[in-house]
DNA sequence: CGGTAGAATATTTTT
DNA sequence: TATTCTACCG
């Protein structure tokens, strides 16, 4: 049954499932409900689970979508769905229907390590340049240029792009992206981008699998759409155009990723696209109060690009939005967990309290800060596991087992751990293949003979042959047994243990979580395969991320969208940061800087706090900053807190040398960076576990104990998980605590 | 070929 | 500052 306690408009969005509809929704107005209710109201109607298409942006929106989703119908038709980004429902099409377009159903997926990896090999082979041809932006480049549909045969025969190249010095980039194409395909291997325009290809071509998913995907929903890309947009359009109907959501408001290709047109124009589209507009927020609110108001107004709205609120005034001024960034973090401090008493929890902030770099301060005054915080992004250098060079082996082709899987161990193989055999050995449009596993597995080497260099060589032929075919056995395999073969642990500094241990411990989940993924019952390991963990990595815990929140804005929180404190509002130096350059750039800076502002609910500093520690030196322009638009509508330079100066100064003497004292025991990073893994032999207890799971959230079973110092327990049904847990590695 | 030390370089945001 | 790259020596 649809919930009552929608108003009106909500209620009218859920119910109208045919035909087009578009739904704009301002901040904190019940947008995820809106969509949550409107599948259960679809399922409800009596449509098959199996025809709902349901897409998102991140993972952790599709996933507590799901459990939304769940708890609202409490049926297992839920997990029937088609429910998740676009990146992983297309892949998982892709897997099957790749064939079409040549590749096999193993292809790999790189990230934007492994791309820009290549991409800085091909700049290397060509002997360009590093500053005329720089890989990052090369990559962004290409990233964008497919985004909007365009591959290097179709940039080849644009004189306009050729001129341009041009003119800024860059010739040869045709030649890098079709070498950076042809190598990917080569490798049967397909980047983000190429998740999507193959998927765009497929349906353009092969007009009877667009019709066959056509006829999957009756109902359509894309959240955030604001966020969509020229592809993501013209495939919505390509599986919708059999049976209209498609609702989209979102708001121009929040448009925040334009450097990924999104394209804010698509949500302007998308009712000249579809003629009969019925829109509605969600303006009230539940979430904010009206100084809140008014202040966001004041400040998007100030965007010529957008979509006429007023967003209002009926809650309580609430206190004034604070603007605080300070001498740099250290006494901004101090002076930020001082006020956390103060009111700590007065929050339920932690997680209420959230400090944003424009890029990673910054948070520093703020966790240095914390720490002194003994606040818990959590902070996302970063590294993620699964892109950690030793995690990854062992995923590359898995990659390749079930790959053979993944040629940037093999060229990054095909020397790790060192084995003798050096970058003269390499380089002959990549010149071998390029000439024969081979990759080098081929040349490994029956080519050898053929290339000049000595044969010292050739035994180790097919030594190295022999190993990956062994694991390879290993690539339906349990993965837990293939890791282990792969540890006899390459004694990568052994390895590291004979050095036990900082750096070794931390790898150690890392190696030893992933192995961990690999013993816990090959328990499953089913989906349980290499495979399907590598497969998840290409595309999802937010593993970690729903814990429930009673610590504040350190973030990105862009990270923060689509939460909330009822303190917020907004940092670095400083030109050069926020805006960022590159968005200044065009108007555009700019609007999208004042979006995200609404977005900021719209997460809290009760109360803000935003801060610039007068100077900024930055590139290993102190520099001195200019308020952002931003804080100009917002003058009258807020509280500006100024400070006495002369005495904060002082105190700062003190701060400073309070600093350098503890760095001198721990020099050498400082954490290396990696470290600190890590999120520490409780290694515990839980004893007096009893059937019936709750337990509360670090990934699989709140469940009771079925069974324990002592298994001769392998302890194990089943637990039946609220969300994530039964599992079975060594107690040795999980990491969860007891609730009861 | 392998390891290391010291130089060079980079800093937006994410799938 | 933190990370990556390069040059050099064993």
């Amino acid at each position: 049954m649809v919930s009552k306690n929608l108003n009106p408009q909500q209620l009218e969005a859920v119910k109208k499932i045919n035909g087009p509809v578009m739904i704009i929704a301002g901040p904190g107005s019940g947008k995820t409900r809106v969509i949550t209710e409107r599948i259960a109201f679809l399922l409800e109607s009596g449509i098959d689970p199996k025809h709902i298409l349901a897409l998102t942006f991140t993972n952790k929106a599709a996933n507590e979508m799901k459990q939304r989703v769940f708890k609202l119908t409490n049926s297992e038709q839920s997990f029937r769905l088609w429910m998740g980004t676009f990146h992983s429902v297309f892949a998982k099409i892709l897997r099957i229907e790749g064939y079409r377009l040549n590749y096999s159903e193993n292809f790999s997926i790189y990230d934007n390590d492994d791309s820009i990896k290549i991409i800085r090999r091909i700049v290397k082979d060509f002997n360009l340049d590093k500053d005329d041809y720089n890989p990052r932006f090369l990559y962004s480049k290409i990233s964008i240029l497919k985004n909007r549909l365009i591959d290097w045969k179709k940039y080849s025969m644009s004189n306009e792009f050729l001129e341009n190249d041009k003119i800024r010095k860059q010739e040869r980039f045709l030649d890098i992206y079709k070498q950076y194409s042809e190598f990917c395909f080569k490798s049967n291997s397909m980047d983000f981008d190429d998740l999507l325009i193959n998927t765009h290809k497929l349906f353009k071509y092969h007009t009877d699998t667009c019709e066959k998913y056509q006829n999957i995907f009756k109902y359509i929903m894309i959240d955030e759409y604001q966020d969509t890309n020229l592809v993501q947009d013209s495939i919505v359009q390509q599986l919708s155009d059999k049976h209209k109907n498609i609702c989209i959501v979102g708001d121009d408001s929040q448009s925040i990723y334009s450097f990924r290709g999104a394209n804010i047109n698509n949500i302007l124009r998308f009712k000249s696209v579809f003629k009969e589209t019925t829109e509605f507009k969600l303006e009230q927020n539940y979430r904010s109060t009206k100084n809140i609110v008014n202040v966001a108001n004041n400040l998007i107004k100030n965007n010529f690009q957008k979509i006429d709205k007023t967003i209002f609120s009926n809650n309580e005034m609430g206190e004034q939005v604070d603007i605080i001024e300070y001498y740099n960034d250290r006494e901004e973090g101090q002076k930020t967990a001082e006020t956390i401090n103060s009111i700590r008493p007065s929050l339920n929890n932690l997680n209420q309290v959230a400090i944003l902030y424009r890029n990673n770099s910054q948070s520093k301060a703020f966790e240095d800060a914390l720490r002194k005054f003994g606040i818990s915080y959590k902070i996302f992004g970063g590294l993620s596991f699964y892109q950690r250098k030793e995690i990854k060079d062992i995923i590359a082996y898995f990659r390749l087992i079930l790959n053979n082709n993944d040629e940037e899987s093999l060229l990054r161990i095909i020397n790790y751990p060192s084995r003798g193989i050096g970058s003269t055999t390499v380089q002959k050995l990549r010149d071998f293949a390029k000439k024969n449009d081979e990759t080098i596993w081929k040349i490994l597995s029956h080519n050898l003979d053929k290339i000049n080497i000595n044969s010292g260099v050739k035994n180790k060589l097919l030594e190295f042959r022999n190993i990956l032929k062994k694991l390879f075919e290993m690539h339906n056995d349990n993965v837990f047994n293939i890791a282990q395999s792969l540890e006899n073969e390459i004694g990568i642990i052994k390895k590291l243990s004979l050095d036990e500094n900082d750096e070794n241990l931390n790898k150690l411990q890392n190696i030893s979580e992933l192995f961990n989940s690999l013993k816990l993924f090959s328990l499953k019952e089913y989906n349980n395969s290499l495979k399907d390991f590598i497969n998840e963990i290409s595309l999802d990595e937010t593993k970690d991320k729903n814990e429930i815990s009673n610590k504040v929140n350190l973030m990105t804005i862009h990270q923060s969208k689509g939460l909330e929180f009822s303190h917020v404190f907004v940092t670095g509002l400083e030109n050069g940061i926020f805006p960022s130096a590159r968005s200044v350059k065009n108007k555009s750039g700019l609007e999208e800087e004042r979006r995200l800076l609404y977005v900021a502002i719209t997460r809290a609910s009760k109360k803000i706090k935003i801060s610039y500093c007068q100077n900024r520690f930055q590139f290993g030196t102190i520099q001195s900053t200019e308020k952002s322009m931003f804080l100009e638009e917002l003058k009258d509508c807020t509280n500006y807190i100024y400070k006495n330079e002369y005495l904060e100066q002082r105190a700062v100064n003190n701060i400073y040398k309070q600093k350098k003497s503890i760095n001198n004292n721990k020099r050498m025991t400082f954490m290396p960076t990696s470290l600190k990073k890590v999120k520490y893994t409780n290694y515990r032999d839980i004893r007096g576990l009893n059937k019936g207890m709750k337990i509360n799971h670090n990934i699989f959230g709140a469940g009771s104990i079925l069974s324990v079973d002592e298994n001769h110092g392998n302890e194990k327990i089943t637990v039946l998980f609220e969300n994530f049904g039964k599992k079975i847990l060594l107690t040795k590695f999980a990491k969860f605590e007891i609730i009861k």
